[in-house]
DNA sequence: CTTGGATGTGTAAACGTTTACGATGAAAAG
DNA sequence: CTTTTCATCGTAAACGTTTACACATCCAAG
């Protein structure tokens, strides 16, 4: 591992000129900042959060959860190594922070990273007003925010059920007072706008982002008598429970009803048709915008594309008949 | 935070002499170790990892998981938040890492704790013979272990329910090749044994550890024509599901049928009636039991004990008629 | 032609450990 | 009595950063 000596070696400065030129700190010529990132590129380096937190500076980014991801959802295990390693990679650390009732952050954490925030969540304001540097998974115009497309996943999604022949389509929604829950249900509303067909509200079932609900949802909704034969859940959990309602009820996957899940967890495998989303790159791409907030840049927002994988939980309308 | 120079002061020694004591390495004389450890106790002096990091020392012990456990349940993320803060008190942090397929780490660590073994893991005896020091949750003698009495709290759990009067109760089980939900069972055997019912092997219905499974075996087990009026799950995460299904079945809890949980997560809340894991201790002791076997000591388990705790959804038999 | 501030850069100490090496003394060996 | 050995302990450097401070240069103001 290169160290900030070499750097200035090649750069042919000191190292606390290195240091200022890495942390964006005043004081140093535009010709010489030049001269050090060249270095650093060439190198590979990476600033050790070891070291650095020694010196007291905080190294590490407070994690700030919404209490509904306290219980760790597997896509959130997931993001959340995937934020830790792009973190590590420019010498952070993470470390989850409890906030106190206004939603500012207990402890002093070098920035911050909000996950599971839904609407018009108080802490957001507070976060800004508190002056917090901070960057959040989900949009939020007027901060640093970054999210997965969820329009254009929750369209696709519906799409490949369309083209597949299904025309009674239904989808299971996670929470809709968030963001991601209420965006993938745009996506379907819009793919089915697209092919000309009405839209059922009877048709959406609140699947609240678990297997359980899921479950639960979908056998009372088909013992209610509602029909489909193509099913969209909008997270892989709520398509694990749906897979084995359908099953107790009877029904065969995918021969009498298609279904397709969305986040692509490993955990669920080789046969779910789902729609993959690129964790490494949403992870990359915050940690990126935490850079630009810690440096005081204007706020900027990224969305990060999604595609479907089509596997063994859909086929063609009428195939199983 | 007193540092290792404050503690070479009172002890009126050098700093390397009392990093010598501290780490049990050789060259210190009894006397001296004393001074050192009595200097270390009246200040509350624990080691810095950071500094010790950055010498190159490894500070972290690896957190080796099961695949099961890969999915997070509430519980293990509760458990391992117990044992970060307890290896932060004396100078280490957590870090999860990766095994090969015999079960050996890949990464160096100090020590490791190894989590969510089955019976007959492979990966215990490669540790062994790889020499590595490592403490286990669960029991396995001729090693490091440290469990939840849960022999206990599946009697305590079922003898509760005895005690208000029913006859008939059934057990939700998790996992029988992982120990907890095999001990769980067999405190649930002896309540009945000591209460002179005799075990329906029909009444022991499988939930996987999971609140989908747990949903769907108690509702097709009712729905075969099982009945009890007692049910004990040996999960508040199982406890969930059974209560859903309980409800969907238009079963009244606690009037129709008693439920109990176990392990008090406290996302479940105010109403299960559970018993109580003490997660702190269990952590307390993995480290300290951790530290003996990093000193190579001879291998020792430890039982930390459980507590039922009353709520609202336990009742005496008959209440609701 | 001096003074004075910017502006850019370097020196060195500090953070809290570990550890190679040398120093000290006492006991054992000659 | 001198030499060697051994156990015990201290000194100082090292780990990779940050940062207070000093230094140099340059240009504008006096």
């Amino acid at each position: 591992m290169p160290t900030i000596r070499e750097i200035a070696r090649i750069a042919n400065v000191s190292v606390s000129t290195v240091s200022r030129a890495l942390n964006g700190r005043p004081g140093v010529s535009r010709e010489t900042q030049e001269r050090v990132m060249e270095a650093v590129r060439t190198l590979g380096y990476a600033p050790n959060p070891v070291a650095r937190e020694l010196v007291g500076k905080p190294s590490t980014v407070g994690l700030l959860l919404a209490p509904e991801v306290r219980r760790y959802t597997p896509y959130f295990v997931l993001l959340l190594e995937n934020l830790a390693e792009e973190l590590w990679r420019v010498g952070l650390r993470v470390k989850e922070v409890a906030t106190d009732a206004r939603g500012l952050p207990l402890e002093e954490a070098r920035g911050y990273v909000l996950l599971g925030a839904h609407d018009h969540d108080p802490r957001i304001e507070a976060l800004q007003k508190a002056g917090h540097p901070f960057v959040l998974i989900g949009v939020y115009p007027g901060s640093f925010w970054v999210a997965p497309d969820d329009p254009a996943g929750g369209y696709l999604a519906t799409r490949h059920l369309l083209e597949l022949g299904h025309e009674e389509v239904a989808v299971l929604t996670g929470y809709l007072h968030h963001q991601a829950g209420r965006e993938r249900l745009m996506g379907y509303k819009k793919a089915l706008l697209e092919a000309g067909l009405p839209f059922h509200p009877e048709r959406v079932l609140d699947g609240e982002f678990s297997a359980l609900s899921a479950y639960r949802a979908v056998r009372r909704a088909w013992e209610g008598g509602l029909r489909f034969t193509g099913l969209f859940a909008a997270s892989d959990e709520m398509a694990l429970g749906a897979w084995a309602a359908l099953e107790d009820l009877g029904l065969r996957v995918p021969e009498e009803v298609s279904l397709v899940g969305y986040d692509d967890l490993p955990e669920v495998g080789e046969r779910l048709t789902t729609v993959h989303q690129d964790l490494p790159t949403i992870a990359r791409e915050a940690v990126h915008l935490l850079g630009l907030a810690l440096a005081g840049e204007a706020p900027l927002g990224k969305r990060v594309p999604v595609h479907l994988i089509p596997r063994g939980t859909t086929a063609r309308r009428g195939v199983g008949d």
